[in-house]
DNA sequence: ATAATAAAAGACAAAATTGTCCTCTATTAT
DNA sequence: ATAATAGAGGACAATTTTGTCTTTTATTAT
């Protein structure tokens, strides 16, 4: 569905949130050891994120990652799309570059609900909608 | 969402399907034809495909691929299954090896949701239902 | 018998994705 | 000034996926 590279934006991404909630900056290896991932990797891909404007960052000591109130209100789909691109919301599902209204795959009507709802659940989730959960322990982040 | 493998099976079914039904077989070069993929990788996945009993095959001069009635009934998700195992039915959204009811990934609930209804649709859908729309021309399996 | 065809297996190549490492620069708190 | 940290870029390796090719065998219609 998303790319490794994806996944690790999201919960990344839901860390950072959590934590800037409570105040405090990450640095990249908080990240890392918060979800699990690895760490050059997830540097690059944070790098990305920050470059277009879906978390900050401050050099410096005590630098690190952190998103103000407005990027804790950034939706999924926001993040998906800085990493995948759209390939999760326009593709065909069958593989088929001219699948379109007018001459459709077979499976074209049936999969296009699937991704409305898809696309309709990752534009309506806040990425700082999680914080709560996190910290009550109801739900987690690491990948063991 | 599915593999290229998994796309190319899809659609070599279809088109199998199509033709059997008018009570042709149709050769790797035919299929290869009629939805544009490649012709040894196609070959592969025809063989696997057939291995696992989802289509049948005769050696031989005027021999083939073809699906008899049974197999025209097989749903796609037998399809998805036997060529990308079951990782669109059972992976957490955020890669999540441990994500359970129990300890959920912030997204496991909407996220579950979403591929119960993908799941669904695979598994009410059989392979021999498209036969007609290509008939008629009103869907198509060509990716050009 | 011959020719046509799928089955099978393996080798290989190309491309994409994932992951690691290194170097240098910029910034900032102390 | 120094140290800590992110930013940037590039090189590279590992892995997975996709795709190509060759050879051999088995089957079957004619």
């Amino acid at each position: 569905m998303f790319s490794k590279a994806c996944e690790y934006a999201i919960r990344a991404m839901m860390f950072v949130s959590q934590k800037s909630k409570a105040g405090e900056r990450v640095g990249i290896k908080a990240i890392v050891n918060g979800i699990d991932s690895p760490e050059y990797f997830m540097a690059k891909i944070l790098q990305e994120l920050s470059r277009k404007g879906l978390l900050q960052s401050t050099k410096g000591p005590n630098g690190g990652f952190f998103m103000d109130e407005a990027a804790r209100k950034v939706t999924l789909d926001k993040i998906v799309s800085a990493i995948d691109g759209d390939k999760v919301f326009v593709g065909c599902g069958l593989g088929l570059k001219a699948c379109n209204e007018k001459k459709p795959c077979p499976i074209h009507d049936e999969f296009k609900l699937i991704r409305t709802k898809l696309k309709n659940m990752l534009e309506t989730t806040q990425i700082g909608e999680f914080t709560e959960n996190l910290e009550k322990g109801l739900s987690y982040l690491r990948r063991n």
